[in-house]
RNA sequence: GGUGGGGUGCCAGAGAGGCUGAAUGGGCCGCACUCGAAAUGCGGUAUGCCCGUAAGGGUAUCAGAGGUUCAAAUCCUCUCCCCACCGCCA
């Protein structure tokens, strides 16, 4: 959410901001529903002082009957504002971040690649789905039999994988000073709408009889963790497991098969609450940990700049990591890392304190790491002759087995 | 799932229709006393929104949403959460 009084002082600053992601937004509208808005206010309050004032103590029986009629004038105006609040929420809650300045424009053909780490291996051959079955670690058909397609089993070796990957992943945090969150997997509408995955990703989410949903990634129990909560000490680093779910319906294509795209896959994910003026310090940071991470795993991979079309709805700047996977010939998404600034604060009311005021605080989130698009780049990338996959050193200490064969 | 008890400021805890943004205690901050500290005394100590350059004023907020009333922390309805006991249970 975007503050009122940001859009009335900076406003030719804002709408150029949104235009480079919409054209649907009005800002003059939205400035004079906040005009009425004001004005209803203050005549409601006026009257409102008066009928205190008179009640404070018992009034006579005359005095009672005008203070009636005062109360229904009261009702009607309530009811306005309380429209015009309404539907002034609805108006901003659907502009989407401003974006920072050195996001390129356009869409994702826009995307900037800022860096490359290791270069292309050769390909052997095999592609993971292969490698996959051959080396018995992942057993799509079974997970298809039991859950539809989409989903998977990790199998013996394959799941010790998998498992060795996160607890990398949860050692590296933890040497950081991340507090770690194992939360939920089913919230809230209203931590739906926090996160900003609401109302836009609603039919992205899967959803329980009983107005639940799972999440499609643990930054959005994380982002709520803190609601409505005024911060003592800034900044407060966390990063939290959970198995995301997603329907992408529709977003399945062919060259997708095996484990780059499923309904269920497992991340860990970074999350910062910051002070203001220290959150593009914090963007850094994140960066630069989750880039160690799978330079830690001795994956070729890129840096990527989004262009600001392909940030998502609440964010101001995002940086992927992609990781190379040879069978596709492209780079694909392993973490993503943004700023939502004061965005997703304000939808939480999330504040902290400073001489006696309090303000918003701003919220990062990045992966470190999701693992589903992780082990088909090792599988592919770490591939020998002879059929057998080399495990990267640095999860040696928990699989107990440096190859597959 | 059932029954009972709760949810009040930073914390504990009163208040049970009108002068209550809220007693009292603790905490915290400031001042006095002290060489310094403790103890003691005095004062201060919520947030959003609206008006105002400001000082200040207004309004709302006692879990949340509605309602009754001239007037609600206090009465009514619904929802959520916490605690206890019972039932059920992979």
């Amino acid at each position: 959410m975007l503050d009122i009084n940001k859009i009335r002082d900076n406003k030719e600053e804002v709408g150029r901001s949104l235009s480079k992601r919409t054209t649907d937004f009005d800002l003059d509208e939205i400035l004079s529903i906040d005009d009425k808005r004001k004005e209803l206010l203050s005549k409601v309050e006026l009257l409102k002082a008066k009928r205190n004032k008179e009640s404070r103590q018992k009034p006579t029986p005359e005095a009672i009957l005008e203070l009636k009629k005062l109360g229904d004038t009261i009702k009607t105006l309530d009811d306005q504002v309380r429209q015009t609040e309404l539907s002034l929420k609805e108006k901003l809650s659907v502009l989407p971040n401003i974006v920072a300045d050195d996001v390129p424009e356009g869409n994702k053909e826009n995307n900037k690649v800022i860096k490359v780490f290791g270069k292309k291996p050769e390909f052997l051959g095999k592609n993971h789905v292969q490698l996959a079955q051959d080396l018995n670690l992942i057993d799509y058909e079974r997970g298809a039999k039991m859950s539809g397609s989409g989903f998977w089993v990790y199998k013996d070796r394959g799941a010790v994988l998998e498992w060795a990957l996160l607890n990398y992943f949860i050692d590296f945090h933890r040497k950081n000073k991340y507090v770690f969150l194992f939360p939920p997997y089913l919230l809230t509408e209203r931590s739906a709408f926090t996160s900003g995955h609401l109302p836009k990703f609603r039919d992205d989410l899967y959803w329980t009889q009983d107005g639940l949903c799972l999440d499609g990634t643990s930054e959005m129990m994380i982002g709520n963790y803190h609601r409505d909560e005024i911060l003592e000490k800034l900044p407060l680093k966390y990063f939290a497991y959970s198995a995301c779910f997603r329907k992408e319906a529709g977003s399945y294509r062919k060259e997708e098969r095996g484990m780059v795209r499923g309904h269920q896959f497992n991340k860990i994910e970074m999350f910062q609450f910051t002070h203001p003026e220290k959150s593009w310090e914090a963007f850094e940071e994140l960066r630069k940990n989750a880039e160690k991470l799978i330079e830690g795993l001795g994956l070729h991979y890129q840096t990527v700049l989004l262009a600001v079309q392909d940030i998502s709805f609440a964010m101001a700047k995002t940086i992927d990591l992609e990781v190379w996977i040879p069978s596709m010939g492209i780079y694909k998404e392993v973490s993503s890392i943004s700023n939502a600034l004061d965005y997703q604060a304000r939808r939480g009311n999330v504040k902290f304190r400073e001489s006696g005021k309090n303000d918003f605080v701003h919220t990062l989130n990045a992966s470190g790491l999701a693992t589903s698009r992780l082990i088909p780049a090792i599988l592919e990338q770490f591939q020998q002759k002879d059929g057998s996959v080399k495990v990267p050193r640095a999860l040696h200490k928990y699989t107990g087995f440096k190859k597959i064969k």
